[in-house]
RNA sequence: GGGAGCUUAGCUCAGCUGGUUCAGAGCAUCUGCCUUACAAGCAGAGGGUCGGGGGUUCGAACCCCUCAGCUCCCACCA
C-alpha cells in the first residue's frame, strides 16, 4: 500500500482550492431556476488580521453555504471588508507617528493619501487568510465600504434621512481625550476603577450671614462651571433653602439651589453640585432645568477665562490648587478616600473628559418600529432566541443616534457651512451651492465649507446587504427599484455574527432594511459565542493566549481547525478552546484517511458471492445511515450545528469504521466480493458527500481518489445526501447484537482471552432476543468458531451472561471460578431485584395506573416481567453452578 | 441600580412538550492490546443526590418559591 498512514492536508488544500476557484465553484449569479440562498459576510476591518472569532464565524458561514450549494440552491456567500473608520485611522495614525509624521501636520487630503495607501497595502490581508480557511466566498463580489459606489449611497443616505426630517444637528456631550484632542465612541473609552478623593465643599447661602451648604464631588476644579445646587424635594434636610441661591467658593458667584429627585439623599450630603459642561448627567438635569452650561476647559484640558481664576492650568493642577485654597478660604470641610471609576482615552490613557459638542443624530423612536415589530414577531429569527429579549429591551429603549465622528477617514458628512454657520447639507458642493441659494436668498456665496466630520462605521455597514448587491437604489431611487441581483438574493437568508454587536450592526441593518427595502435584510440571524482559552479568559494580545490561525492551519489542516471550533460550539455559547479540539479534528480527518486506506486496498474477486453477515451489515448501515441523516437535517434546521457534526462523527467513526467495515473486511490479503466494494464505496461516497461543509478539502481528495471523476465531478457541487426512510427493527437487532459482541469481548478482556482464539457460543434463546440474521455478525465479530442453540443451560464449566434476558455461554474448560461467577451472579440478582421493588412500588399505586398515560403503565409492566425473566435466569444458573 | 442568562461526570456541554433513547455525549482517566486501515489507533471499564432547601404532581434535571455562587449586557450616584 503506497499512501501513508497519516493523512497530509497541506498540499490537498492548495490543489483544490485553486481548483474550485479556477471552476468558478463559488461564483453566484441570480439563476430563476434555481432558489437562492445568500449569507453576506460581517465584513471584517480592513486593516484587520484573522483571529479565532473570525475562524469560528466564518467556518459556520462556510457550512451553511457549502451544505445549500449541494442541495441545488443557487449558494452566494459575498466577502468584503468594512473601512472601520475609528479602529483604522489609530493605526494610521500610529504608523505615521513612528515615521515621526504627526497627524495635526497633514492636510486632510495628506492624511487620506497615506490612509489609502496603507489600506491598498494591508487591506484585505485577511480575505486571503479566509481563502485559507476554505471560505467559499464569491470573490468576485468583493465589496469595500469605501468603494465609490458604496461611499456615495452612503452619503445619498444621510441626505435622504435628513430630507425626511430624521436627521438634525444637536448638542451633545461626548468623551473627549484630551491628550488626542479629539473625541472618542463609547468603545474606545476603558473604564478602570482608581481610588480618588471626594471633597466636601461647603457654599455660603445668598443672604445669609454663615449658613452654609455643603456638596460633596471628586471634581473640585469645576466648581467655577457650577451652575446650580440641586437636592432632593423629598429630603427634609433642606427644605429651608428652596428658592434660596448659593454662592460659589473663590469666585462669588450666586447660583439656584434647585429640587429634583434625581438627587440621592443617601449619597455624599444630599447635596448635588449641577456642572453641566462637564458630566453627562448634570447636562441632563441642566437641560431639564434649563441651566446655563459653563465651559471652563480647553480642548486640551486646561482651564480657560470662563473659569476665572488658574486660567492656563491643567485640570489635575488646578484640581490640587484648588483644594488648597478652599481649605485656606474655609471652605473645605473635609477630604474622604473614595473609589470610583473612571474613562480613559483606550490610545492615550488620558482621563476622558465628558465635553459637549456639535454632533449630527438619526431619530431613531419612530425608524426602528418595523425592526422591532419583526423580529418580535419572528419573520426575523434569532438563534439562540434568548436574545429576543435583550433586542426588545434595546431597541425600546433605544436612543438618538449620534452618527458624526471627529476622524478624517470614513464617509464625510455631506453638510456644507457658510462663514456664519448656516447650512445646507446636499450630496456635492454644487447642489449645495443651489441649495444654499434657495434657502438662503441674497446672500451671494460661491464656496461653502463642508463639515470636516464623518460618519460612524455602522451608517456604512448597515446598508451592506443591500449596497453589495446594488448602490443605486440609494443613490438614485427614482428610477432604481434593484438592480437583478438585488432583487433575486435579497433578502438574504443567514446572517452569521457576534452578539456584541447585535445592536451596533445587526439591529441597524435590520432598520435599513425595513427603511429602503420595505423587506427585511435576513431571516436568520446565527449568533456565534467568544472564543475564549480554555481557561475562560478573551482572548488578547496581551495575555498572548490567542493562537496564529494560520499556523494552526499550517499544522494541522484546515479541515482539522473547522471540526475542532465545531465540536463546542453551541450557538450563543462561548467556546472555550483548547488545542485538544484540534487534535481531535486531525484525529478524524486520519480516521477517515485510513478507512479509505483499507477499502482502496481491496481486491475485489467477480466471482464471490456476498457472504451473508455482509447482506445484513449493508441492510443494517443503509438504514443507520438513513436515520443518521435524518437526524442531521433536523439539527440542522434548529442551527445546531455542533449536534450535525457529532452526529455525523459518530456516524462514521462508530457505525461505519468500527461496525460496519470491521463486519465486511476481508480476511487479509483476500478479495471482497464486487457486490460488497461497490455498496461500500456507495456508503462512503454518501458519508464524505453529508461531511464535506465541515471538512471540505479531505472529502474533496477522497472523492477523486474513490472513483475516476471527470473534472467538473467535484464534490462540492455533488447534491447533498437525503435522508430516506429506514427500518427501526433492524437497527434494533443491531443493538442487541452489538451488545453480544460487547459481552463477548468483554469475557475474553476479564479472562485475558486473545481475540485470535475462537470460541464457541452456547445460546439459549428467548423470545426477548430476536435477532434473526445478525448471527453471522456476531460470529465473525466476536471470533467464534460456532454458536449453538441449547435448550438448557450447559452443565460444565462456562462463564455466562444475560443480554434481554436471553443466557448465553462460553465454555472455558477450566478457566472458569465458580465461587467467583456466583458472586457476580449474586451480585446483578441483587440490583435486579432492587430494580423489581421499584417498578412494583410504582405499579401498586393506583394513582399512578389510573393517571398516568396508557403507554408508560404499560412500560412499566413491562419493565417489570423482564427483570422477572432476568431474575429467573440468573437464578437458573446459579443453581446450576451450584450442582 | 436595571435586565438577561447560567449551575448536570474530572473538563466542555446536550438533555426539545414533566413519563424508555432519562440520567447522556465528546474529551480526559483507568485496564488490556504495536491484532496486516489507522497507537493521531483497537477492545473494554469506571465515574453524577442534575448547586442547596422547600413546594406542585401519581411522577421533577425539567414547573413554582427561596437561598448560594458565577457570567454577560445596559446605565453608572456626584
Amino acid at each position: 500500500m503506497s499512501l501513508s498512514t497519516k493523512y497530509n492536508p497541506s498540499e490537498v488544500e492548495h490543489k483544490w482550492y485553486g481548483h474550485w476557484l479556477e471552476k468558478g465553484f463559488f461564483r453566484s449569479k441570480p439563476n430563476a431556476g434555481k432558489e437562492p440562498f445568500c449569507i453576506v459576510i460581517p465584513p471584517p476591518n480592513v486593516t484587520g488580521v484573522l483571529h479565532m472569532g473570525h475562524m469560528l464565524n466564518n467556518t459556520i458561514q462556510d457550512i451553511l453555504v457549502r451544505r445549500a450549494r449541494m442541495q441545488g440552491k443557487e449558494a452566494c456567500w459575498v466577502p468584503g471588508t468594512d473601512h472601520a473608520s475609528i479602529a483604522t485611522e489609530a493605526r494610521v495614525v500610529a504608523m505615521l507617528r513612528e515615521r515621526g509624521i504627526k497627524k495635526s501636520d497633514l492636510t486632510r487630503e495628506e492624511f487620506l493619501t497615506y490612509a489609502w495607501e496603507w489600506k491598498e497595502k494591508y487591506g484585505g490581508i485577511i480575505l486571503e487568510q479566509l481563502k485559507k480557511l476554505g471560505a467559499s466566498c464569491d470573490w468576485e463580489r468583493t465589496t469595500f465600504t469605501m468603494d465609490p459606489d458604496y461611499y456615495q449611497a452612503v452619503i445619498s443616505v444621510f441626505v435622504d434621512l435628513y430630507r425626511k426630517g430624521r436627521i438634525y444637528r444637536g448638542l451633545r456631550m461626548v468623551n473627549w481625550d484630551p491628550a488626542g484632542k479629539t473625541a472618542l465612541s463609547d468603545d474606545e473609552v476603558v473604564h478602570k476603577d482608581v481610588s480618588s478623593k471626594l471633597y466636601y465643599i461647603r457654599y455660603k447661602v445668598e443672604g445669609s450671614k454663615d449658613e452654609f451648604v455643603t456638596i460633596a464631588t471628586v471634581r473640585p476644579e469645576t466648581i467655577m462651571a457650577d451652575s446650580a445646587i440641586c437636592v432632593n424635594p423629598n429630603d427634609v434636610r433642606f427644605q429651608h433653602l428652596k428658592g434660596r441661591k448659593a454662592i460659589i467658593p473663590l469666585i462669588d458667584r450666586a447660583i439656584p439651589i434647585l429640587e429634583d429627585e434625581y438627587v440621592a439623599m443617601d449619597f455624599g450630603t444630599g447635596c448635588l453640585k449641577v456642572t453641566p459642561a462637564h458630566d453627562m448627567n448634570d447636562y441632563e438635569l441642566g437641560k431639564k432645568h434649563n441651566l446655563e452650561v459653563i465651559d471652563i476647559l480647553n480642548e486640551d484640558g486646561t482651564l480657560n477665562e470662563k473659569a476665572k481664576i488658574f486660567i492656563g492650568e491643567d485640570r489635575f493642577i488646578a484640581r490640587k490648587k484648588i483644594a488648597k485654597e478652599l481649605e485656606a478660604k474655609g471652605h473645605l470641610v473635609k477630604t474622604e478616600d473614595y473609589n470610583n471609576s473612571i474613562g480613559f482615552s483606550e490610545r492615550t490613557d488620558a482621563v476622558i473628559e465628558p465635553r459637549l459638542s456639535l454632533q449630527w443624530f438619526l431619530q431613531m423612536k419612530e425608524i426602528t418600529q418595523p425592526a422591532l415589530e419583526n423580529v418580535l414577531q419572528d419573520n426575523i429569527r434569532l438563534i439562540p432566541p434568548k436574545f429576543k429579549n435583550t433586542y426588545r429591551h434595546w431597541m425600546e429603549n433605544v436612543r438618538d443616534w449620534c452618527i458624526s465622528r471627529q476622524l478624517w477617514w470614513g464617509h464625510q458628512i455631506p453638510a456644507w457651512y457658510d462663514e456664519t454657520g448656516n447650512y445646507v447639507v446636499a450630496k456635492t458642493h454644487e447642489e449645495a451651492l443651489v441649495e444654499y441659494g434657495e434657502k438662503f436668498p441674497g446672500s451671494a456665496i460661491s464656496t461653502l465649507r463642508q463639515d470636516p466630520d464623518v460618519m460612524d462605521t455602522w451608517f456604512s455597514s448597515w446598508l451592506w446587504p443591500m449596497a453589495v448587491f446594488d448602490t443605486s437604489i440609494f443613490t438614485d431611487p427614482e428610477n432604481n427599484k434593484g438592480n437583478r441581483d438585488l432583487n433575486y438574493y435579497y433578502p438574504t437568508n443567514d446572517l452569521v455574527t457576534a452578539p456584541e454587536i447585535l445592536f451596533f450592526w445587526v439591529a441597524r441593518m435590520i432598520i435599513a432594511g425595513y427603511e429602503y427595502r420595505g423587506e427585511k435584510p435576513f431571516t436568520n440571524v446565527y449568533l456565534t459565542g467568544i472564543v475564549r482559552d480554555k481557561l475562560g479568559r478573551k482572548m488578547s494580545k496581551s495575555l498572548g493566549n490567542s493562537p496564529n490561525p494560520l499556523d494552526l492551519i499550517a499544522q494541522y489542516g484546515a479541515d482539522s481547525i473547522r471540526t475542532g471550533m465545531l465540536f463546542s460550539a453551541p450557538a450563543g455559547n462561548d467556546l472555550l478552546y483548547d488545542e485538544k479540539l484540534v487534535e481531535q479534528g486531525r484525529n478524524f480527518a486520519n480516521k477517515i484517511w485510513n478507512a479509505f486506506r483499507l477499502v482502496n486496498g481491496w481486491a475485489i474477486g467477480d466471482d464471490l458471492s456476498m457472504p451473508a453477515e455482509n447482506q445484513i451489515a449493508i441492510s443494517w448501515f443503509q438504514s443507520r445511515l438513513n436515520q443518521s441523516l435524518g437526524e442531521i437535517e433536523d439539527h440542522f434546521s434548529k442551527f445546531r450545528i455542533s449536534d450535525a457534526l457529532l452526529t455525523v462523527y459518530k456516524l462514521i467513526w462508530d457505525d461505519f469504521c468500527s461496525w460496519y467495515l470491521e463486519i465486511i473486511k476481508p480476511e487479509f490479503g483476500k478479495p471482497i466480493d464486487a457486490k460488497t466494494f461497490e455498496q461500500t464505496t456507495k456508503f462512503f461516497e454518501t458519508l464524505l458527500k453529508t461531511l464535506h461543509p465541515f471538512m471540505p478539502f479531505i472529502t474533496e481528495e477522497l472523492w477523486h481518489e474513490l472513483n475516476d471523476r471527470s473534472e467538473g465531478d467535484c464534490i462540492i457541487v455533488a447534491a447533498y445526501p437525503v435522508p430516506d426512510s429506514f427500518a427501526p427493527e433492524i437497527l434494533t437487532q443491531a443493538v442487541i447484537a452489538f451488545e453480544i459482541v460487547t459481552e463477548i469481548r468483554n469475557t475474553r478482556n476479564s479472562k485475558n482471552l486473545s481475540p485470535k482464539d475462537p470460541l464457541k457460543l452456547l445460546v439459549k434463546k428467548t423470545a426477548a432476543v430476536q435477532v434473526e440474521s445478525f448471527w453471522p455478525v456476531i460470529q465473525k465479530l466476536a471470533n467464534l468458531l460456532q454458536i449453538d442453540f441449547v435448550a438448557e443451560a450447559p452443565a460444565y464449566n462456562a462463564i455466562g451472561f444475560l443480554v434481554r434476558s436471553a443466557e448465553f455461554y462460553i465454555p472455558l474448560e477450566g478457566k472458569v471460578d465458580d465461587a467467583k461467577e456466583r458472586e457476580a451472579i449474586q451480585k446483578e440478582i441483587e440490583y435486579h431485584r432492587g430494580f423489581l421493588v421499584a417498578v412494583d412500588k410504582k405499579l401498586s399505586n393506583e394513582k399512578f395506573v389510573n393517571s398516568a398515560p396508557p403507554q408508560v403503565v404499560e412500560t412499566e409492566r413491562k419493565k417489570k416481567a423482564d427483570a422477572e425473566a432476568k431474575i429467573n435466569a440468573l437464578e437458573e444458573s446459579l443453581n446450576r453452578i451450584a450442582l
